[in-house]
DNA sequence: ACCTATGGTAGGCATCTGCTTATCGTAAGC
DNA sequence: GCTTACGATAAGCAGATGCCTACCATAGGT
């Protein structure tokens, strides 16, 4: 690359990774179709993880759903046994969320189905960059997404 | 039951790349509206990055967009004087898209802005998972799509 | 010359997304 | 007890997006 008037060499960030973005979700898209799940349906068992319990607002922020929007995919997801809704003892205006083992089950499966794939992309990469990729990811993942846009 | 079925106890991917992707694209999002550009227009400005020519067609392939959606995108940015827009000698349909001086200056000016941003979030990382992160990103961002989705 | 493919353009549709408003029951502070 | 805040829910709006159809001018192969 010769023209480069800027510090170094490289695009922007989000410029590489919104469109590797869309293709890794391309890619899960056919999996999950498989499953019956969309989504957003998934984004809920992984967000469900094995933690005991949530209430709906927190399972939405954590996610980055709208509160309002997933009330519909929960419902679908209660209906279907993946997920409990109980009322809190402690708090009646909360539900708390859990994965039922059906949805433990479901989301092992459907994670490991995209993971599987996924371990292929990766097989490109030389070993030291496959991991420091991996490190960074998380690192950033982890971040609130408050630090990464207005630090 | 066992927890993690699969090799590592990463996330999905998309899980994380997703949502990063999110974040960094609402970090850039006020630098464009400083410079009164659109996602969509900011996005031509790079798929032009100092290359002669191209064809509308080939432009949208590049930069993941739909050919008949950034008609109104290059209509602006050709009014706004950062576009040329040329008829093409060799091929009467086509039209020959290039940055004008202003249209290069509106690009290193967003970019450096947006990069400065980016290098403060960098710099969190430790230097060899830095480096492996970027490596990783742009191998994988080079790589057609159809070739992480349906690898 | 003819047929087929391609480039640019317009128009439209179905869907998704973020966001807002309103309602209701309940918690919690005063 | 009253007021304010919060959780769940419903309904809807405005904008963006992917995708499709149609149309015309032109290229390119035969």
């Amino acid at each position: 690359m010769a023209g480069n008037t800027t510090s170094e060499g490289r695009p922007d960030l989000a410029a590489m990774i919104v469109p590797l973005g869309r293709a890794l979700v391309a890619a899960e898209l056919p999996v999950l179709r498989e499953h019956g799940l969309a989504m957003w349906a998934y984004a809920v068992l992984l967000g469900l993880d094995d933690e005991p319990v949530r209430t709906q607002a927190a399972l939405a922020r954590d996610i980055g759903a709208d509160k309002t929007r997933i009330i519909g995919v929960l419902d679908d997801l209660a209906e279907r046994g993946l997920i409990r809704r109980q009322p809190d003892p402690a708090d009646r205006r909360a539900r708390v969320l859990s994965l039922t083992p059906a949805g433990r089950r479901m989301r092992d499966a459907v994670r490991s189905a995209i993971q599987q794939r996924e371990e292929r992309l990766l097989a490109r990469l030389p070993e030291e960059d496959r991991r420091g990729f991996l490190n960074a990811l998380q690192a950033l993942a982890a971040l609130p997404p408050s630090e990464i846009s207005g630090d």
